[in-house]
DNA sequence: CGTGTTTTGATTGACGTACATCAAAACATC
DNA sequence: GATGTTTTGATGTACGTCAATCAAAACACG
């Protein structure tokens, strides 16, 4: 029952461990038929490479950088620190992990981090994008240099990012929208949609989503004007609460964005029934669900993304398949009765 | 840039590389000074263990059996191929994984499974718990022989198992009844509940959590006797159209096991308006979700629950600590909306 | 058959850590 | 200062793969 080694392979096959390894990094100078008789070799005695070894034969070392938001919002500064924890765990597989936290929703700044950095910039690069020309430019630029890059949380389609890593938003915000649906039960009423910024793409598909469902399927509810918050709770509690108070048939409310602080204390001010859903897990959310405030909370989960940043571009550097499940990045939803 | 190797740390600490290696793995017969000279080596250079070595040079491999439930339900075939899945995935990090498919909901197979194997059974074992001693005496049997236990899917407490790789099942019930209550826009009206079985752990809890948030909060609901409905599709469909004939006011179900194509078959027939909460993600929920049958369905990750126990008896064998967020399993909730 | 080319074998030295051994040095004790 | 003990150094082998070398063998082609 012991492992099964490239020389027992060679045994097995015939053939010497030299050529075993020709066939194992599909180096040229085999003839076909050897290789034949190798690969039939490795399956029939179940041979699979060990990667510990392998990995220190190379002398291989990764090093990826992740450029994100320097936002003051629970969820973004969730993700720096996540990435500073993911860091001590990458190291133990050569894995170095770089980070710069650049101003929120400036394309030129993203921009300026990745050629500021140069060459130090590594194999691969996570950046949050915004919807921007110039970040487009920048991505096809390093992918020109042989970097991998993923765009992390927010997308940027139509440019030469290898994969999205995160969540489909559209359907968070038609997750919104169906849960709302079914929460109100007033025969017609108001729904109002707190907005985050509409240069981020997360955010307009949000909202894209929950229209979608909300023309589609609620007829007897009406969507307000959204409100753009700007992430900022005090600007989203003023404007809400102005909201709320001269729209007295809102029924339900969904945030979408950041600034959700705002959104729970103009809730809480108002006291009228309706339905909320927000985004983002934060001791405010938290206790606000607890409390009955908010009736459900749509999140992704940082730390998990991260981690799945880090595996997908170390996949895409050794050439390996990525594990579609294991990086299925889901939409969480949280009530009271499901808290971590 | 290089990394730091444990040749560095000891030119660093000015001693010899065995001084460090006798620091690294905490042998005996070194003097606390020089420990700590060299442990201030280490994180000045920010030494870090390079697994792939490590695990190489100790030649250890790993083996851990996984002891399921047969049973022909949607949800466990999944986790059957879930873990032939993880297999190969396993082998690169010399891990074998074996199986054995126990007859469902018979503690003495069980153990009569694990005992059969005797010490093939390698070096831990993840087990789908029946409520039963006889399975706690054979897991304190496993454990003396210094075979780590892991509880899977379904839990025993109060019994030697060092972990339980699973949701909160409490807390699922917990949101089927947060959910319906928030769906239920009737002023009053009766509850459907669809049980497996009353030996499995998992089953019991959800219905506990269920209940719970139901008698505090859902005065104006009544819950009806529960069905038992054995996991399968016939049974349960044949009661729960009885029970639908005979109770016109129910508005609600939540259904907690297996068997869901019945209820689906069961509810479509009926053709009252009632909300509806399932478990167990198959092609007929999905169809269900999608046509407006059931409102939500809610799920545990089986690919994630595979991937997790392993990692956690890996963690233990090795004597290293588990990564609490990685290893949280979450209580899905999928919508038509936000179905993978 | 000779020539050139392709394919294979044999061998060697990394990679970074684990682990064992033996000798040398430092230290403690009387 | 002789003795015994603890601590450290020096060294070597092992793990399984990668990568490169050179020589030998097999093959193709005219």
């Amino acid at each position: 029952m012991a492992r099964v080694t490239a020389q027992d392979v060679a045994e097995a096959a015939g053939v010497s461990l030299a050529t075993v390894d020709r066939v194992l990094n599909n180096r040229k100078g085999v003839k076909d038929s050897t290789i034949e008789r190798v690969t039939e070799a490795m399956d029939r005695l179940n041979f699979v490479r060990d990667q510990a070894a392998a990995n220190l034969a190379r002398g291989r070392s990764y090093r990826f950088t992740f450029i994100v938001s320097a936002g003051e919002t629970a969820f973004f500064s969730d993700i720096r620190s996540e990435i500073d924890a993911a860091r001590a765990l990458a190291a133990k597989d050569r894995i170095e992990v770089g980070m710069v936290a650049v101003p929120p929703l400036d394309p030129q700044a993203i921009v300026d981090a990745i050629e500021g950095r140069g060459e130090t910039i590594g194999d691969g690069v996570a950046l949050v994008a915004v919807e921007s020309q110039v970040v487009r430019d920048a991505i096809k630029r390093l992918r020109a240099k042989g970097v991998h890059v993923v765009t992390f949380i927010s997308d940027i389609p139509n440019s030469a990012r290898e994969r999205f890593v995160g969540i489909d938003n559209v359907a968070a915000g038609r997750v919104a929208a169906s849960l709302l649906k079914r929460f109100v039960c007033a025969p017609a009423g108001d729904v109002a949609v707190v907005a985050g910024s509409g240069t981020l793409r997360d955010h307009v598909e949000r909202r894209m989503g929950f229209e979608q469902v909300m023309r589609a399927e609620c007829p007897h509810l009406t969507v307000l004007p959204w409100i753009e918050g700007e992430e900022m709770a005090g600007v989203v509690e003023e404007k809400l609460s102005k909201l709320l108070a001269e729209n007295p048939e809102v029924v339900g409310l969904y945030s979408l964005g950041g600034g959700t602080r705002g959104v729970i204390d103009a809730i809480r001010a108002a006291d009228q029934d309706l339905r909320v859903v927000t985004t983002e897990l934060s001791e405010h959310t938290r206790a606000a669900l607890i409390a009955g405030d908010i009736d459900a909370v749509l999140v992704q989960d940082p730390s998990h993304e991260v981690r799945s940043a880090i595996r997908v571009l170390k996949a895409f550097t050794d050439g390996t398949a990525v594990n579609e499940k294991q990086e299925r990045i889901r939409i969480e939803i949280f009530m009271r009765d499901n808290l971590p």
